[in-house]
DNA sequence: TCCTAGTGTTCACTAGGAGCGAACATTCAG
DNA sequence: CTGAATGTTCGCTCCTAGTGAACACTAGGA
């Protein structure tokens, strides 16, 4: 990423559209100029800390979207077939892979879940399937020796990540940190950042898994 | 709230002091004067739009948090010694009563973890702080005979929740279904439904919990 | 003891950009 | 053809983001 408040203007224009709200109706609820408003979209100038403050508050949106770049959700993967062998390559997230039947009440007994078997010897099963599609709670498996990129790369996605071991112990390598989670040890991580992960155990890891994409809607 | 850019400078601060940098240590990295930063915390000025997000990311929080007031954060639970008593009636999330400390990337053991004891025997203990504030990652205890409202009330807010249970049995109550979450089940539902929970067994339950509200603002 | 190296703070100053206003080109309705 | 919307451009002004030097304080050496 360059450097986000070059985005700031293009994103503050694309949710001002998406609200409905003239650009002069803006600079008016702000108390500015539309010309003002006018060259923050057009990243000719920077509003100040406050302005900003205030434009999130009219456009009622965290601070934070109007730093989010639009154009990083580009879904690579087809949804199609529910249980089967997937190369983990080729996918972000499991949402892409699993199939798309999903409720407001989810419930999942452990002999009859969605599951995904990766080449490289990682499982997901997937614990709850609702109505969010930006959200994956599962229950992955890593056999010794096995790791998340067969390559060896990293990966980073959208949104963030939570673990909890349920038994075995599995390295993550979270940027330029390297953490073990033993059974029973917990983490949470912007999966922004660069990670990867690979049981160097020889006993399996379990742990209950949750990735939690950024809501972000279609163009 | 009056000006909530008035709070940025204490609360950059408090948020600087508790990640161990100092003053000329930011400032250094921001490639700004010790003096300005100094200026910046006593709010006698304030930062452009570039260097406020350079200082959300050199201390690694989402803008957002830099304009939370901090009288609202009076963290009711010390991160040194993190156990406390709350009344659950108070809250609707964990989220309120927990300290404010979060990061991109966050790992937790077991034996230190913050928690929360409801008077009606019901434990959470969070698995994760990361910077995502609308988001809880936790263990849950239920001590045999407790339930999630002591009132027998059920609850609704918005967003999702998702458990998994890892030992003991959970009744849930959720809508006009009631199902039971033994050892290894696994549920999600869209907690607008109005939910509750039981213990009627005579072990504790033990659960990984994930609740996930609808991001939203300050009244 | 004095001396450094660290901490944070104040104040006068300046350069640059936040924000303005007038004039511009469009579009659509009457 | 007006009139009232829309968004954009270009100078200009003045405010303020950011500087640098000097301040006061504390904690260690030697």
């Amino acid at each position: 990423m360059r450097d986000p408040v070059e985005y700031l203007g293009p994103r503050l224009k694309e949710i001002r559209l998406k609200t409905g709200l003239s650009l002069r109706e803006v600079a008016r609820q702000l108390d500015v100029s539309p010309s003002f408003v006018s060259q923050i979209e057009n990243s000719k100038s920077q509003p100040s800390v406050a302005t900003l403050y205030a434009i999130a508050r009219l456009l009622s949106v965290p601070v934070d979207v109007l730093f989010e770049s639009q154009w990083n959700g580009e879904s690579k993967v087809s949804n199609t077939n529910p249980v089967d062998q997937v190369s983990r390559d080729n996918l972000e997230t499991p949402t892409n892979a699993w199939d798309v039947s999903r409720a407001r009440i989810s419930a999942v007994n452990p002999h009859n879940r969605s599951a995904i078997t990766m080449d490289s010897g990682v499982t997901w099963e997937r614990l709850a399937a609702t109505a969010e599609t930006d959200v994956n709670f599962m229950e992955i498996v890593y056999e010794p020796g096995s790791e998340s990129n067969s390559s060896g790369e990293m990966m980073e996605h959208s949104g963030y990540e939570y673990g909890y071991s349920l038994e075995g112990e599995l390295e993550a390598t979270i940027g330029d940190l390297i953490l073990s989670i033993p059974k029973g040890h917990s983490i949470g991580f912007d999966s922004s950042i660069p990670h990867r992960f690979r049981n160097n155990g020889l006993v399996p890891f379990r742990g209950i898994w949750f990735v939690h994409g950024c809501a972000h809607e279609k163009p």
